[in-house]
DNA sequence: TTTATTAAAAATGTATACAAAAATTAAAAA
DNA sequence: TTTTTAATTTTTGTATACATTTTTAATAAA
């Protein structure tokens, strides 16, 4: 389903260019980021661009017109978070997750097992949203979807590397949110994350 | 300490006369908040007026052009989240906080028994920041300070109504600092965060 | 009345020009 | 050489004009 680009705003088009070229690797991090040369090349005026690089400045893509250069540190805060939020978004999933979710749960587990590389980190991405926001809290989700950016960084060593037993480890998430046990799906979700974390470490180490 | 403000940008004098005019009730929930209006008020052009209402938008202070007017849930969501954040905190500072803050901290209990309304709500808002600070993670330090907010619309009726125990409990999490039991200073702040909300929900219900 | 339709206006989005500030380079002094 | 200073260039900040979209108001049809 191709979205006709032309039919979006200039700010939201140079956006997503923007973002797409940090995220996989086009833009590598410290690459200087100069308004003209951008809106140039693009093709629009620096007004839009202007904007444009202002959002991925809040969403810590571009620190002080470069394009950010996450280091450990930032793995680790970014994890921490998660673990904290995502941990208590797990519990709230077994409390309140209606059925219609549970089901696509399982689908991104079972997308996980048999998949292409591609719709695995997707479903892996989905799986955690849609536990995101079982929280029913806006502002968590907003936090979140801010910090995914970054995490994306990351969570693409994670998967391009193949993580063991990632996927054994959603099923069991799945299975405590089924059966309703919040404190061990939220249990779960942390151990999970910190697995994730250490593995990341582990690769970029 | 007056700050020149004529030495600062268009674009941060404007951010922060709006923030201010939103935050003290000038502009209260629901005003429209038109550009152009505002610029010629200012006696800015509408670019740099843009620009501070794009922050505002981030900070969830405007949201649709229009001063938000947050809801109760707004206020449980942004606890929910403080909760969360602000108990890890607390059980970092236990674990980490320097000689120096723990005396920082303590003066801010004091001026809460003996200062001027002003003063304790200033206070306040430093105790939890340095709690905050304690974590040691810009991510969570970043997530806070953008929600102060929104918080400070809240805080401000607590403090002016006088919230009972509000410094006892102060001192409490000071103590369990104090005394690096990381455990039941999180749990303190926890608790000291659900009654502020469950005080602000009374209040304003 | 109420609901559609259309005209007017108001407001936002974008391009462009110029001013101010920051970064870079070149020249002079140590 | 190295360091300072000044000149130059680059980049960002701001104002303004115009284009596009959205909102509002007015009119006509149901």
């Amino acid at each position: 389903m191709l979205e006709n680009d032309r039919s979006r705003s200039a700010t939201h088009q140079s956006y997503a260019v923007l973002r797409d070229r940090i995220l996989n690797g086009q833009l590598p991090g410290g690459t200087k980021i100069v308004e003209e040369k951008i809106a140039s090349e693009l093709g629009f005026s620096r007004t839009p661009i202007r904007e444009s690089i202002r959002k991925l400045e809040y969403e810590g893509l571009i620190i002080n017109k470069r394009v950010v250069k996450p280091t450990e540190k930032d793995l680790r805060n970014n994890f921490q978070m998660r673990i904290l939020l995502e941990g208590y978004a797990a519990q709230c999933a077994a409390s309140f997750l209606p059925e219609q979710d549970l089901q696509a749960l399982y689908e991104c587990v079972e997308i996980g097992r048999k998949g292409t590389n591609e719709e695995i980190m997707d479903a892996n991405e989905r799986f955690h949203e849609i536990i995101v926001r079982a929280s029913n809290n806006a502002v968590m989700i907003d936090t979140i979807d801010r910090m995914q950016s970054l995490i994306y960084l990351f969570r693409k060593t994670v998967v391009l590397n193949q993580r063991p037993h990632l996927i054994d480890e959603h099923e069991q998430i799945y299975e405590a949110i089924k059966a309703r046990n919040g404190e061990k799906a939220a249990d779960l979700m942390k151990s999970h994350l910190q697995a994730d974390l250490d593995f990341c470490l582990h690769i970029i180490g």
